[in-house]
DNA sequence: AATGAATGAGAGTTCATTCAT
DNA sequence: TATGAATGAACTCTCATTCAT
């Protein structure tokens, strides 16, 4: 006797949810390395060591699986940036520790951020989605900051996209670019911007 | 008796040339609308309204067609860029209209700010190419303004990605996506950020 | 202790047998809506609430399934339109309610109808093998009316086939595509025709 | 310089028309002996004797080559029956001409008969067309008989769809199945039927 | 220089069937 | 007996590219 698993009104067993992990995984990796279009149904299939009609038991189409990554990531990402937000002595130190988290995660997911880039192209209302969902967790903190005194009263929406996307910048540049961490002293300067201005 | 061009070791008539401008033209609205993967010669020789083999005469294959749109608009872009920062009266002005420029160039031409994201996933040596031939111009500007003491002793480049970063977002947010103008209060939030910074 | 039943070889459990009977109404109606070559052997497992795989334990094939339709459908005909034509006062009377039983039966089994139309692209030899079948029924009848002196004398084989096709035409005519009843008028024309002739 | 044809607002040179022809026939050899659904476009392209891709350079889809072919032919075969009703010498024979005339057709186009049946199951829409464009002629004539008072007065309708499917059965039974002419004394005995009836 | 017919590799997807549980 | 995961051959269709005219 087995156990079962309810996804989205599809039942799995332990085996077929197996499965389907490996391809999610193998996905990722194809995805990443080769970019959405360039990448085969076959290439998925074969880095997950299953046969090519495998793939369309557990998933219906090539952007389906493309979307489930998406949204499972974002909300992955959303996670570990707020986790980390939670254990800030301040709200700067929060936004700092924000997009700390996020560098580490683009490291450690370096293909899932290609693969969400490359939403732009393959499905751009999955894009704007996968952006507004994150601009909302920058938003709150920077909205508690400003009533707690400590940052200026400003256009929050407007200073989120701001923050995204350096962060942004600054992971592709060094993180997915270089393969490295983003060094110290381009992360100070970036902070320093962002807290203190240009101008002199 | 007809006028000869040569580009790249080809000589071209005036008619050869102008078939080879029509397909470019055809190429920006096509690629732009349907991205690189979903169009086909075929859409660009019939929006060219030129024969399906006619491309092969002016272009070895797809990619390059794209690569070219990418090389020959950015460098219209720069100097777009450029011209708006001549005519600033100090430094921080020169960024400011920077970011007019970018703004109205993307607004001008919505199809290549498309094609140039699309590279993303098409070729992202190419993508980085584009990133950093725009990153110099804010550099040198950034470079000047220190020198003159009217900004910050700050890491050049990194700030430069930071502004180029949100010159892209703010873009794509309001130009691209809303498909209006960068909103009056949005672009002097951003610029208040940039030159004030966050803190109280 | 369980009841057990044999069918062409094949030994069923109580349970079994219902199992088997679920197939096959289920197998009736998705034929029957999709037809053949739409229809897959999942369509019908899930019409029949079973296991995908429960199939093969009954059906060597999906075409076996349909083959075990089929004549088992002929029977049924044949056998109501054999009632019908019992109760007939002479033989002129037992070919009108033939073909009443005949266009009856077309109403309740529509999806039937329409599977037997079928076997001309999935078996010509089951098909023709059908309206073999279906011919000595007819067959019969006109030959004892020609014995009885009611009918001419005539070549049993034709007539016996082109009453066929007129209850073939008229039934897929108004009782399959309108989905209703063959109007009376109509009947009654055609009756006209089969029983005087057309010549003034 | 060469010659251009326009169909159906798709131009063609003399050799692309060719092509086209070639594949109408390979489509009409294909679809008659394996069955619509068994029948595969490389089958088709392969009988054509040109490459698989050269298809989809004519017809848009495996469907609208099996359209075309339907479409065509039921026009010829009306033509083949017109033809031959306007040899008569009064309206029963112009009836036996235009069975003549059918039977014949089907004896040369063995495969579009077949190609015909299959509609049923391809396109009932289409297969309902094919009759009724059909069914029109025998209507005509059928009209000016009783006009001309030479048949009874009758539901005109009804009788045509009675003779159109005896002509459909009897050129199945024969010409189709037994690949043979329809024998005399069959043909003979059916047009007894039409025209004098069944009854003594 | 311009044309458009021809090509064929390769894509995504389907599904009858098998088989271990 | 019942299950559903796994398989892979076969399908329709696309399209960048070549080439004869």
């Amino acid at each position: 006797m087995s156990e079962k698993m309810i996804v989205e009104e599809k039942i799995f067993t332990q085996k077929g949810w197996e499965t389907r992990e490996k391809l999610l995984i193998a996905a990722e990796e194809v995805f990443g390395k080769k970019g959405y279009y360039e990448a085969s149904i076959v290439n998925i299939t074969q880095e997950a060591k299953v046969a090519h009609g495998t793939f369309y038991n557990y998933f219906p189409s090539k952007k389906e699986i493309f979307d489930e990554l998406i949204r499972y990531y974002n909300r992955e990402l959303r996670l570990a940036i707020k986790d980390e937000m939670k254990q800030a002595v301040n709200y700067e130190d929060a936004q700092r520790k924000g997009f700390k988290a996020f560098f580490n995660w683009v490291k450690n997911r370096r293909n899932l951020y290609s693969i969400v880039q490359q939403a732009i192209v393959v499905d751009q209302e999955l894009y704007r989605w996968y952006y507004d969902k994150l601009a909302i967790g920058f938003l709150k903190s920077l909205s508690e900051g400003i009533q707690a005194g400590e940052f200026k009263t400003i256009d929050q929406e407007t200073v989120a996209y701001c923050l995204m996307a350096i962060g942004q910048f600054l992971g592709m540049r060094w993180v997915y670019w270089e393969q490295q961490d983003v060094p110290e002293e381009v992360f100070d300067s970036a902070m320093k911007l962002i807290f203190e201005g240009l101008r002199k």
